[in-house]
DNA sequence: CGGTTTCATCAAGTTTTGTTGAAATGAATT
DNA sequence: AATTCATTTCAACAAAACTTGATGAAACCG
């Protein structure tokens, strides 16, 4: 068993959903389909035709944005929709808000009483 | 027959800072690096320790964050002290709240002409 | 039914990332 | 200047992510 020491404040594994989350973000790509999703769903020949790319590597990045639960998918007839998933934003959002709110360091923040 | 295809305006090329501020946020260690540096500056030596993994593996992971600007080094003596740079967060966490605000999609709007 | 459209998935190959241990750098100490 | 300590860099390998073209499944149309 493990000594529950005092050194062992902050060895906590970050949450799956947020390395996810984030690794979706970090394709150039990725984020494109996000801006174009901000305005209004799109079916995926759309989103081809819109970014220039082929099917299949736009189904890839797609299962991407989708299995980091940042779009959701909804069929209709013969297409599917995609559309942008705002609580998953808001909750990496928030994951980085919490960075700043419980830090203890403020950039050139004068330390007054 | 095929849905109107939306007008092209949005084509813009996500910014590199962003991609690679996010790509350094989507692994596990990372994040625990920049829990830590949260609260205190860490040498790498400490870092090592509390996170029990080896120096060159570190080392190239702090070369990760450092490169997304999302920490600083400094040294002093023999030891180098990385900080976070929370600005660098904070444009991350404005890059996503965008995303809400310029959203013209609310989750669960109904559909009306 | 047979053919077409829309999309996902697969297999194979390529590129990018991450890991490991050893060697190199560079500042302090002797 | 030799040694020690903290850290980076390197080379070799392993693992993961990405790309491409082909195949397949479901919805639709004539």
């Amino acid at each position: 068993m493990k000594p529950a020491s005092a050194s062992n404040k902050s060895a906590l594994t970050p949450p799956a959903n947020v390395i996810n989350g984030f690794h979706a973000l970090s394709d150039p790509l990725r984020l494109q389909i996000l801006l174009l999703l901000r305005e209004q769903e799109f079916c995926v020949c759309d989103l081809c035709e819109v970014l220039k790319v082929s099917q299949s590597k736009l189904s890839f990045h797609l299962k991407a944005l989708k299995d980091a639960d940042l779009v959701r998918s909804q069929q209709s007839g013969r297409w599917i929709y995609y559309s942008l998933n705002l609580a998953q934003l808001v909750t990496l959002e928030q994951y980085l808000s919490d960075f700043r709110r419980f830090s203890t360091l403020l950039p050139a923040r004068p330390c007054v009483d």
